[in-house]
DNA sequence: GACTCGTACATTGTATACACTATGGTGTCG
DNA sequence: CGACACCATAGTGTATACAATGTACGAGTC
């Protein structure tokens, strides 16, 4: 975890340093409201501050972080009123991006759905949640590229990470969350493939919601008063 | 246009040389796919590199510019396809706006959409577009935070400032359509006014929707082939 | 004459030093 | 004992210097 490791996934340390954190808070080990400070990353990485700013500005883009200006930086507070405001737009958008999807004529590349509800079924047998965010989020990002959609897919990324630390916390309380989001993923997943945007659509935001509303007392008992 | 101005607005300098770039941007004086060096805005503005890296990164979250790795950063390119990209997602999002800002209660601030409304007014009657479109973000900023959801706020800030390179620019080609946003708008505020939340969310969308096709053949017109 | 290789330059990427601001503790005075 | 002022310190904000990289141009070769 140093700096090697960064340089050798890619060409540019803010970005693979702001992946890196982004890990570390969906997944809790960067807990919710815990400082950071500009210098203890840098250490920590073995880089200088300069690419640790950037990284921090892009985290703040997507709503991992909070800035207070000459204050600091903490870790975004996760909050039931967050929680709803980030599904009430995921609704919409993954809806959205679910409908283009279908419309969408690159029948090679819905093919590779397929694999991924293979690798969904293995994840959950295994009971790899970790495993199983990654394939699916995997499957979001076939989703959006088969949208064709830049400005769409720009904005689910600043979605989608803050959704993925709610939905880590509630597969902690209560894995069985993972089976209903399968149930769920492979319907749409099925969906998009049919080429039935309507449906494809429909379905999406039905599914998010029911997810939602399932999610939603464990939420609220975890982060209500917060 | 120099460092004291800057210094002067707040205390930030990325975020107001980054509100600068934008309305360079927005209003074409910094023209679409035009190369920006850092040295020459840091020197422009009478500040150094950091800053200026830090705001380019503000303005890459907006869309407003591209970056490609170690090669440059340019004004991020007008064209058809990428309208009909920020005008499906804007649909969308603005109807949500509009819908929980009719739910709100705080009568006080929906109040103020009457005054912005004699501000539109007046901007119609003098044709300065600038200030109309001034008064219509001001609308939008109302709406957002009427609708109290700052996740919302942070995907259509990053949508606007890109739909208003649009809308100056079909302004430029025809005056009119100001006259038909200033209805719409009107009609959006009243419906939000009214507390009518599913009203005004499908009246915006509908609105938007409208707006949409009738700026498409003009944008396509000058961006089409790009 | 066209194509490839190499070198110089322009520009981004990163590190470091310095400046400024906010905060917490301590001391003094009312 | 409490409140206010002052100072020390930590941490962000900005400037500058240096490193790395991509591009353009020209020389050399086939």
């Amino acid at each position: 975890m140093n700096l090697v490791r960064i340089q050798k996934l890619s060409i540019s340390i803010p970005e693979n340093l702001a992946e890196i954190l982004e890990e570390e808070i969906i997944y809790g080990r960067l807990k919710s409201r815990e400082r950071l400070t500009e210098e203890m990353i840098a250490e920590r990485y073995g880089v200088s501050r300069s690419p640790v700013r950037e990284a921090l500005r892009l985290l703040e883009r997507d709503g991992l972080v909070i800035r207070e200006a000459r204050r600091g930086i903490w870790v975004a507070p996760l909050s039931l009123k967050d929680f709803d405001e980030v599904y009430t737009c995921r609704i919409e958008l993954e809806g959205l991006a679910a409908k283009y999807a279908a419309l969408s004529n690159d029948t090679e590349r819905k093919g590779e759905f397929s694999g991924l509800q293979n690798e969904l079924t293995d994840a959950i047998k295994r009971n790899d949640a970790k495993q199983f965010f990654l394939v699916d989020v995997r499957g979001s990002l076939l989703t959006y590229t088969l949208a064709d959609n830049k400005t769409l897919t720009r904005l689910l990324g600043g979605l989608e990470k803050q959704a993925l630390r709610y939905r880590f916390h509630a597969y902690q309380q209560n894995p069985n969350i993972l089976q209903l989001s399968f149930d769920d993923t492979a319907r749409i997943y099925d969906a998009i493939r049919d080429g039935d945007a309507a449906k494809a659509q429909d379905l999406t935001e039905n599914l998010i919601r029911e997810i939602w509303q399932k999610m939603r007392e464990g939420i609220r008992g975890s982060f209500g008063a917060e």
